[in-house]
DNA sequence: TATAGATTTGACAAAAATTGTCAATCTGAT
DNA sequence: ATCAGATTGACAATTTTTGTCAAATCTATA
């Protein structure tokens, strides 16, 4: 299983690319201390820079996204006792919302 | 199915017990409005409150807490296209977090 | 319709959380 | 020891959330 936090994976990806934080940082226009940051779990992501910087990893977006919104579910309710159970209603809710709006 | 939002359940059950909302919120010891508010899903709620309405309305403390946390994801991620997939990826980390800590 | 009680609404300040900025510090390689 | 790269922590700026209150609206009943 993967179960590996996004900031360790765009780390991963940036060491990939050899790319410098301050190269990056300067790409998405923000201070070196914050992506630094960000990679390390300390400062939370942005859809915006996931998405830039699957551009510039040329990474698969999608993949990033998927991590980076299960991350911030993980985060909510990770360590409640009725986690999974709010999660199970949580889909359904949203399957419904999506029907609905399929059909009007 | 439900998808009843737990601002509306939870005034059906103030109701059903016929408690004026100044008598809730004095037992909850906040703001007429704010609970007002809340039922209205113009305020968050809290896990906390959700728990008192629960003994207070002597309802299913457990139903109340799911319900709650659920919307707290969907209002965290419902909107996106990758939502779905976000959940799964969310169930799989807590399950695999849980297993890890139950293991030390 | 007039009145009273219940609820809703909106404005506003207070408090809390998030964010950006920067300089000092640490780390590893030479 | 020096240098580039990265990390850390302090702090202010900004944004978001919260509490408080009074006025407005609604609802039922005399």
């Amino acid at each position: 299983m993967s179960t590996e936090n996004i900031g360790e994976k765009l780390r991963k990806l940036r060491e990939e690319n050899s790319y410098l934080l301050r190269k990056v940082a300067a790409m998405l226009d923000i201070d070196v201390a914050i992506l630094s940051k960000m990679e390390r779990g300390e400062r939370r992501l942005t859809k915006e820079i996931v998405q830039k910087l699957a551009k510039i990893y040329k990474h698969d977006t999608e993949e990033l996204l998927v991590l980076y919104l299960s991350e911030k579910v993980v985060y909510e309710i990770g360590e409640e006792d009725l986690a999974l159970k709010a999660l199970q209603v949580a889909e359904e809710q949203i399957k419904y919302q999506r029907k609905l709006n399929g059909k009007k």
